[in-house]
DNA sequence: TCTAAATTAGAATGATTATTCTAATTTAGA
DNA sequence: TCTAAATTAGAATAATCATTCTAATTTAGA
């Protein structure tokens, strides 16, 4: 793998300097409304090098999905697996999210649309690719969630639907996070979310008759 | 505003038929996808006509996306109203949010898609219309908290982030129920979160020490 | 029934843009 | 230094639509 020589090694640097600059203006006007013609400015190449190293648009733009998806995926993994709570798990994983996007800003924003975007998901391949991606970043929330079941440490719940639960809270406090220029880290609300996830919002009123 | 003639009832008529086709165009296949000779055929309408009763694509997909989210906020204002107490307030909402977009899952994603696609974001106007809606969704659910808070039912946690978090599960909630093509109807996952967000998933060990 | 105004259908227009092509330019190795 | 192969730039191509135009067709009211 490290085997590389020059030439080898420069080809790789070109294709991430495409790849970081497509993230920048994807990011910014979606994909539909960024033009090959501004990717290739912007990076400095020729539009025919492009095509020397992706096959389309579409391409480029689901290398960089998958790519960055699969990082923060196998980062998550290694978190979680550093602890044995089920608690300790999720916050590991929150924290890992949380603290990636927050270097990833860009990248945040083409992965929440694609993943709410239906523009995909009925065409074949892309969609069902990224879909794909998202399912097992939902598996290994249940997983966890099933395991803390059966260790007693979390309420006999839908697992599959904490899971959505869950994902659904940290996409939506990355999402404003990312929306309004607020000066505080992303990483000071992760202690909040974790509250509210624990223990609910409610003040209890011994009130479980 | 009930004074219509047949003439303008018929107009009015064409009209809601024109959003109807074009909102079931635009679930399936995102806004860039759909062309407007789809709609024109799919309405039965011819090109001009269309352009008869909305000045552009964009307007047709604005129109579409404000009337139905303005009828939806209007529900939910009407539904909270009802009642005193912020956790029956909350339950007010999710129902009827929930209760809304199982009738109209089509206009869901687009509703879902939109409102994370940055796409528009950017583009003057219609992005930040948009997002002012959802603002004031957000708003909504805040004051909601706020209220909770101040009345000692809800801990005091920060009321926009409840409201982020809280936004972001029943988005998740729904946005599952429509991608997995599940015969269990949505409003049965009612209970489950609001559990989940009035309690949290913790087992708690007495362990506040 | 007749006619001017309103409405409509569908073709023409014009702009945009992904992709391919052509002709340099650069490189590596002799 | 020389040259064949690889790489590149940027123009040409071809397709796709949103929008506008033209010529019917329909309507309302006399």
């Amino acid at each position: 793998m490290e085997k590389m020589g020059r030439r080898e090694r420069e080809r790789q640097a070109r294709r991430q300097e495409i790849l970081d600059v497509a993230e920048k203006l994807f990011a910014q006007k979606g994909f539909f409304k960024t033009t090959l013609a501004e990717i290739a400015d912007a990076s400095e190449f020729g539009m025919a090098t492009l095509y020397q190293f992706f096959p389309s648009k579409e391409e480029i733009y689901f290398t960089l999905i998958t790519e960055k998806t699969e990082q923060l995926f196998s980062l998550i993994e290694k978190a979680v697996s550093r602890f044995d709570s089920s608690m300790d798990k999720l916050k590991a994983l929150v924290t890992t999210a949380f603290n990636f996007f927050e270097d990833h800003r860009d990248f945040f924003k083409i992965f929440i649309s694609e993943r709410s975007g239906f523009e995909w998901m009925a065409k074949e391949d892309l969609g069902l690719r990224i879909n794909q991606l998202y399912e097992r970043y939902l598996m290994m929330l249940q997983n966890i969630i099933e395991e803390g079941i059966n260790r007693k440490e979390i309420r006999p719940l839908n697992p599959a639907e904490i899971a959505y639960g869950l994902a659904g809270m940290i996409n939506s406090f990355i999402f404003q996070w990312i929306l309004k220029p607020v000066k505080r880290p992303l990483k000071s609300r992760i202690q909040n979310l974790l509250t509210m996830l624990f223990e609910g919002i409610a003040i209890s009123h011994k009130k479980n008759a």
